[in-house]
DNA sequence: CGGGCCGTTGACGCAACTCAATCTGCGTGG
DNA sequence: CCACGCAGATTGAGTTGCGTCAACGGCCCG
């Protein structure tokens, strides 16, 4: 497998504009750069960008209550949701009664794409907290992407992004400790802050320790101590989910080389 | 969490072709029937679809030897490819040096679709013994995709059910035994199979012990265990990769539950 | 015939799970 | 306003599933 160049699992948010480099205008509405629906249109005119909008969102802004579902498994499809404050999760449950988050959605963020296959969601999806997301119209983005290419093209990489996304968790999931994946969750959810433009030094997680431990495939208990001993050995402050004095490079190491010496 | 409809992990491969019946002819070239992309031409006159795909299928059956690379991970991205025969895995390398199986693909499987957000391939491709694939032009299925909407939403499709097999990867591997794991891949290739029309009381798997291990996050030996502890358990008879007498159901059983009793 | 790869099997150790106790913060109702 | 209950979080003790290490057999190929 050599000659493959290697990837970065946390900071690989990749997404450049460079073949589309008029899309790469930050949203006017929601300062959510690239990841905003509406900057795709910079290259139409004005008005019709704003006719089109229109059309494609059913909610420039809808309010989630905190822990409130948007939809449920097997629903039947018609929505993708953009995150735009807060935070959502994606719940998989299977045929054994058992669930799994199958991911984290930040501001920027879409989700829904899942149901687009069978018609029905493959998730259910709810709110950590309060939440503000905005809901577009799948079946309008369809019919608007087939005469304007740069959303069609959009739509295609939005989900091949979801696919990337997906593959990184199934290889910490295999490959890391606990503890790795631990800083996995904390630096992916810190960068999206520092892409937000927002403080790194004093946030909040989003996500209780039991679905942090759901989604990594741990048991809370197992959460716990490690945010413990992240403590201990300085990388962090944590109290409840605030979190403060993140030694963001000290953990992206430790990511990395699951710090061989030093963690006792 | 109630309310929802669990799915089926294994046995998922939900492919309706419910609204768009006319797609369900299976191709005749290849008798993968829906999976197969000519079939999705259906609707179009015979020689309109003869044309469109004569200019989207780069090449349209090429043989590819043992243990061959498709593409690597970060070459420059421009074709899907869909598996004839044989089978292909794709393979994430991380920034440590560490290698994933991200996935098996069989014939009807469209794999590539990881390169199209950063025009780079995200993971490499390899053949697992001898293989032929058909090659897709991307830019063309892309721009063919803007004036025949029931190609675009294929592709959506198409796209969304790999984010959807993820999905159920990753809630395998946090929340199952290792049991249960190599019961996944013997079973979805052997419904593979099924599908395909062909026997499931004798086949040949085509993956490698260290292939299995690696996309289970299991290590080879407890692979090799497990497979002798099915065969002690009359589950189904194994030597090296060929596979005879395989009980289906009841390794849907224990993959479902895990088989609490009477597994030593 | 010898080296390499693949697969199998056994002995042993450890990372993470389970069980259980305790603590904290928070909302609710008397 | 305090008491209560409950869910979330922490910590310790004990257990275990699976990884690691090591030895060995079969098979292919040079």
């Amino acid at each position: 497998m050599n000659g493959a160049t290697k990837i970065d699992l946390v900071n690989a948010e990749t997404f450049t504009p460079a073949s589309h480099p008029e899309s790469n205008a930050p949203c006017l509405n929601c300062r959510l750069s690239e990841y905003c629906l509406p900057a795709l249109f910079a290259a139409s005119s004005q008005t019709q960008r704003d006719h089109l909008l229109k059309s494609l969102v059913r909610q420039q802004e809808a309010h989630v209550l905190k822990r409130q579902y948007l939809f449920r498994q097997n629903d039947p499809f018609n929505t993708l949701y953009i995150v735009r404050s807060g935070a959502v999760k994606t719940v998989l449950l299977d045929s054994s009664g058992c669930e799994q988050i199958t991911g984290f959605y930040y501001p920027g963020d879409l989700f829904g794409l899942d149901g687009i296959n069978t018609h029905h969601y493959a998730t259910t999806s709810m709110s950590l907290g309060n939440a503000t997301v905005c809901a577009v119209d799948f079946p309008k983005l369809e019919k608007i992407s087939t005469f304007v290419p740069s959303l069609q093209h959009h739509v295609f990489r939005m989900m091949a992004r979801e696919i990337e996304r997906n593959q990184r968790v199934m290889s910490i999931l295999n490959h890391k400790t606990a503890e790795q994946r631990v800083a996995f969750v904390l630096l992916r959810y810190a960068l999206h802050l520092r892409r937000m433009q927002h403080t790194t030094q004093e946030f909040t997680i989003p996500m209780s320790r039991k679905d942090m431990a759901n989604h990594l495939g741990l048991a809370v208990e197992t959460v716990s101590r490690i945010l413990s001993r992240f403590q201990r050995l300085g990388m962090l402050e944590i109290r409840g989910r605030q979190v403060s004095a993140m030694n963001l490079a000290g953990l992206q190491e430790h990511f990395e080389n699951g710090d061989e010496h030093s963690m006792q």
